[in-house]
DNA sequence: GTATCTGCAAATTTTTTGCCAGTAG
DNA sequence: CTACTGGCAAAAAATTTGCAGATAC
């Protein structure tokens, strides 16, 4: 099952790459299923580290094009926190974060906002919107 | 000099600065004047453009540090963008941010969420939720 | 076969730090 | 005075790029 539900995002990645002319390599497939394995939101390094348990081989470098290579895509999201280094997220389906304050995890919230309300008519005249990224600021439980 | 409105910040800037344990300076106060007359979301460079108008002799590392002086004393929002360098807010009344994903540039949206939305109930059980943060995504007049 | 990709190292860009002289309080 | 600051230059961190060989298709 979990080799069944992971060849059909391989498969579903390969598509996508080549519909953005891009190839299926096994470096990308690695950095793709590190990414869609977790949500820690991690840095571009905490990816390397991660990936390099599955292809030991692979440079920061290539880390890097790929993750930019998914964004592209639309098969993850590039986000940037406050400590200065950029994090990615490998959900695609709608979800909100929510970033303690004090200790600055940061956990996905599901959900969606109502479309009337982010592309509202009286803001946004002349900006066509495609998405939106909402992220809640406040305190975990932990630290309430 | 023109200072009626500005010495009105420049006291609150003085007094927030105090009692944070830091001291008012001439290059903090161009920094803070820099930002707080302008939507513009600049970088650390931006800022220190701008503000070597007002002070030639400031340098970089200044502006860095009073940068983050001035968030630390929540007189400024440090925002992280994806084009991987960290830009300043230096608004604090209730606005939303519009990136455009073609050419890049932030414009601020006014309005706020509606309270129940963003504290929502279902989602967050064990969140206490302080603020937020909404970026829209998409194309700006310019390049729509 | 050929265009794309990888890995390496070097280059860039962005941000931080150490140090000494200057200044606010 | 005394601690906090500013400016400079060097360091550190983050990200990008050039290129030669490897690989997908």
């Amino acid at each position: 099952m979990s080799q069944v539900s992971s060849s059909v995002s391989a498969d579903r990645l390969r598509e996508t790459l080549e519909a953005h002319g891009h190839r299926f390599t096994e470096q990308r497939g690695a950095v793709y299923r590190f990414l869609s394995g977790t949500d820690t939101h991690p840095t571009a390094e905490d990816v390397f580290n991660g990936v390099r348990e599955l292809v030991p081989a692979i440079s920061l470098a290539t880390v890097y094009k790929n993750l930019e290579t998914l964004v592209g895509c639309g098969m993850a999201l590039k986000l940037t926190y406050s400590d200065g280094s950029a994090r990615y997220d490998g959900r695609t389906d709608p979800h909100h974060h929510a970033r303690c304050t004090h200790c600055g995890t940061v956990r996905d919230v599901p959900g969606s906002l109502p479309r009337d309300l982010v592309a509202g008519p009286d803001a946004c005249a002349d900006f066509h919107v495609t998405g939106y990224r909402l992220e809640l600021t406040g305190y975990c439980a932990d630290c309430a």
